[in-house]
DNA sequence: GCCGTTTTCGGCCCGACTGTTTTCAGTCG
């Protein structure tokens, strides 16, 4: 299952509810929420480490390191014990219902005995809240309300659907007149995985006609609230919107205010308090005399804070501030790097488009190179055969060349490379004898099918595909879904450090609904020293485009140009199918 | 409960909006 490190981290997050739900110190709830942040980050599992060690994980002090000791060793911790015995969990969850927090829950426990959203849809139809200091006929209606969303929508969406309404309202509120800048911010911005809500920024002397347009647009279904700074609206498919209108010269400290994330903005204000100096959404000011010293763009509040800019994806409290302050940012790999793409299908199996079609478009967004990867036969639906892989090289090798080039006509058209994608069976077999494979100019390797096996055959399984040397690329690593399917279980962590050692690449799936890996499995297979391959798994030309959400992930998890194998140029990308892997297997 | 080129004690980010309030608590981001 999961890393002890998740664990904790869920464990002492449960921890900072249940002590703003009782009523605790709210800045130890705090603590124990940074606490939770850092220990899910951090690179070591914390089950190895002692409690000196511990204490080397920021905000990790010797009573959190104590208790990280105890829940190793015994499987849970007596303080978060006793304050589960106060609290039935089904408090903690009303806290899950927009508009009712931590004050409300713990009223409605003590005062009603509620402990369950059945419980309080009954006492809100018993009209039983009324009684309740701070509460109103309002409360109730806002309380059923939430409930609704909550149980209905879910909660969050993924970052394609997001990203089509930001852009949409983007677009719509740039022409608006007085409108002098507009951009998504927020998660969005900061490429997270799945969406919450959409923030929207807006620069204008005037806030009132971007209010109206902002609730005029036709697919707003309800208006949440509105105000002269903000509004906040709820799309017909359920997603919430949020419009901040600030004044132009207030646009770069906005930016980075309603970006985020909330960790980041944390820290941040710390600086700035210990520099005399004041963040808010307004700029950045002098205590003492209140004078306003900059706002206008993100760079100047950064440099002011003593800070590089900080590319959003990076904005998690992750040690950017750290690596900013000494200059240590990673130079991050961006869409524009990328060269091409090692994982995409045709209608030979799955695939939408013929291979012409899927060649085309690819040259269209300015590829130098192109891997063609169908499935190979152990995916029997796909009807596989020698045959047809054979004909489809042919009909590659014709293509090669053929469409787009950097060098107009004279220069040398897209290079294809004939692939597939293998399927990792329950063994760690892949389709077809190893004399055929080397027939193919790069293999992706992925796991279809039994994804419940047990987590010491699944980290074999996985091992045992890097090892085969006709394998480069292992496909989608955890094959999760995100919503649906949760990623395989296995030992990441000696999966990643096989790849280093036989130069297997991993790859981030860029198509939205699997972003895999995660931001944070990135970030600790970096340090095994493994490359990677960022692709989009296209089953139709439009999902080529897919590829932002990839290299987004590829920059959460602090990736340059050369932790990515298909920004190299195409002979050091021969070099790694090649060579490069050839020579460490005759080491190993 | 953590943390420290202001501090080993006394801080801990900041503002908008709502609903219930006659001045503010709770929630959210």
């Amino acid at each position: 299952m999961a890393r002890s490190n998740d664990e904790v981290a869920a464990l002492f997050q449960e921890y900072a509810d249940l002590i703003s739900i009782t009523g605790g110190d709210a800045f130890r709830a705090r603590v124990y929420e940074k606490a939770a942040r850092a220990v899910g980050g951090h690179h070591a599992d914390v089950s190895t480490l002692d409690v000196k060690g511990l204490q080397e994980i920021p905000n990790v002090g010797r009573s959190i390191a104590e208790k990280i000791v105890e829940y190793v060793r015994t499987g849970s911790v007596l303080a978060v014990e006793e304050l589960r015995a106060r609290i039935p969990a089904g408090v903690r969850r009303l806290t899950a219902i927009p508009t009712l927090g931590p004050r409300k829950a713990l009223m409605l426990y003590e005062e009603l005995g509620i402990s369950s959203i059945d419980e309080l849809v009954d006492a809100v139809h018993e009209e039983r809240l009324r009684d309740l200091k701070g509460f109103g006929p309002k409360t109730e209606q806002n309380i059923l309300h939430g409930i609704g969303l909550l149980q209905s929508s879910g909660d969050r969406v993924l970052i394609d659907v997001a990203m089509d309404v930001a852009e949409d309202i983007v677009s719509a509120l740039s022409r608006v007149t007085g409108c002098r800048r507009c951009a998504y911010a927020g998660s969005l911005r900061r490429v997270r995985e799945t969406i919450g809500d959409i923030d929207v920024l807006a620069a204008a002397p005037r806030s009132q006609p971007l209010m109206r347009a902002f609730t005029e647009l036709p697919y707003v279904s309800e208006v949440i609230a509105g105000g002269e700074a903000k509004t906040s609206v709820r799309t017909t498919k359920g997603l919430a919107v949020d419009l901040r209108v600030v004044p132009p010269d207030s646009w770069g400290a906005a930016l980075q205010y309603f970006t985020g994330s909330k960790a980041h903005n944390i820290r941040t204000r710390e600086l700035a308090v210990h520099q005399g100096l004041k963040l808010s959404e307004y700029g950045l000011f002098d205590v003492e005399s209140g004078t306003k010293i900059v706002s206008e763009t993100e760079e100047e509040v950064y440099a002011r804070l003593g800070l590089p800019w900080i590319p959003p994806p990076l904005r998690e409290d992750r040690g950017e501030i750290e690596a900013g302050l000494r200059g240590e940012l990673p130079d991050l790999v961006e869409e524009r790097d990328i060269r091409g793409d090692l994982h995409t299908h045709t209608d030979l199996t799955d695939g939408l488009a013929p291979l012409e079609e899927m060649v085309a478009a690819a040259a269209r967004r300015g590829y130098a190179y192109y891997a063609i990867t169908d499935h190979g036969p152990d995916m029997a639906m796909q009807r596989m055969t020698d045959e047809r892989i054979l004909a489809q090289r042919a009909q590659v090798r014709e293509l090669d060349g053929a469409y787009g080039g950097r060098g107009g006509r004279s220069g040398r058209g897209m290079r294809l490379l004939h692939g597939a994608e293998l399927n990792i069976g329950p063994d760690g077999d892949v389709d077809w004898p190893q004399e055929f494979l080397a027939g193919f100019d790069l293999c992706v390797a992925s796991v279809h099918s039994h994804f419940n096996q047990d987590r010491e055959a699944m980290t074999r399984r996985m091992v045992r595909a890097c090892e085969n040397p006709y394998v480069h690329i292992i496909g989608h690593p955890t094959t999760r879904i995100l919503g649906k399917r949760p990623g395989v279980d296995a030992d990441l962590d000696a999966v990643f450090a096989a790849c280093a050692r036989t130069g297997t690449a991993l790859e981030i799936n860029a198509h939205p609904d699997r972003l895999d890996l995660r931001d944070q499995d990135i970030l600790r297979a970096k340090r095994h020293g493994v490359r990677f391959a960022v692709d989009s798994d296209a089953h139709a030309t439009v999902h080529l485009a897919n590829m932002r959400y990839g290299v987004g992930r590829a920059q959460r998890g602090w990736l340059t140009k050369d932790d990515v194998i298909n920004t190299w140029p195409e002979a050091r990308l021969r070099r790694f199918l090649h060579k490069e892997r050839a020579q460490r297997h005759a080491r190993a």
